[in-house]
DNA sequence: CTGCTTGCAAAGGCTTTGCAGAACA
DNA sequence: TGTTCTGCAAAGCCTTTGCAAGCAG
């Protein structure tokens, strides 16, 4: 993982628009939060972040925002929980740990994982993506 | 993979004894829905195919019983797409291939990746599952 | 009988959508 | 002035839950 944080406003707006995103108020404050720090958060924890002190942005801009960072790579949606999804500001390859039984999701540098080389892929496909995730349980917690 | 598909009634009723789970006629109906081949059934897909011929089981009872069968470790649960959960009956370690652009999900061998060991997990856990998934999307449908 | 299962319907949580008003070029 | 965004509220989807009736041992 080789991402700095954080990242001032202007480097976010920069790298807003190197991604093509249109850098407008509402999406620069929602990524200055995502790229205040490493993290994995979920929408609702994004709204509640961004709006802390006053009323910034709506839950809808909120959803449909990290929608379009997804999309054009702005950052990464990591799905373990099928209950909500998180947003991992770190682009750079990586893997996670799952903790199921508290629910947080850790980092994992590429290369703590030897990978050999993808296996072939189904016809007509492209590889877009390898995700890698250690679901861990808490030693005591049994069961 | 060294999963054999299908399953007889028989066979179904012994792996869930094996699994301590109680077999009922409803949890036996929805075992040999998933055990009859190898696939990937989100739980409204069970629902729909063991209530094919007549209403057997509901939908409360579908996704109880998937939960259990998770739980004891009978079928796979397999979250690759934020709206369902995948039930997989294939226990055998393997990995999977996500088609993003058609939801398809394909099991892919075990040993077609090499894995190396496990890095150092976070302090008090212990490993649960490695879950690995490479996202494809087809080669024409493009940007 | 006693405990485990089932089913219905309602509730719940997260996310998307429709559409009108606001912002921006 | 035309296009892109935003926000509110409503709707949607998958899943869980409460609780009474059913079943098994």
């Amino acid at each position: 993982m080789m991402n700095k944080y954080p990242l001032s406003r202007a480097e976010v707006i920069d790298l807003m628009r190197q991604k093509g995103i249109n850098p407008t108020q509402q999406r620069v404050e929602i990524a200055q939060v995502l790229f205040s720090e490493p993290q994995h958060v979920s929408a609702d924890q994004v709204l509640a972040m961004v709006n802390r002190k006053r009323p910034i942005v709506s839950k809808a801009t909120v959803y449909n925002t990290l929608g379009l960072f997804a999309q054009k790579g702005l950052v990464r949606e990591v799905i373990v929980d099928p209950t909500k999804v998180f947003y991992d500001p770190t682009t750079a390859p990586h893997h996670h740990f799952y903790n199921v039984d508290t629910g947080e999701l850790m980092d994992m540098d590429a290369d703590s994982l030897t990978l050999g080389e993808l296996p072939s892929l189904p016809e007509g496909t492209e590889a877009e993506a390898v995700d890698v995730v250690i679901r861990v349980r808490n030693t005591a917690a049994s069961c």
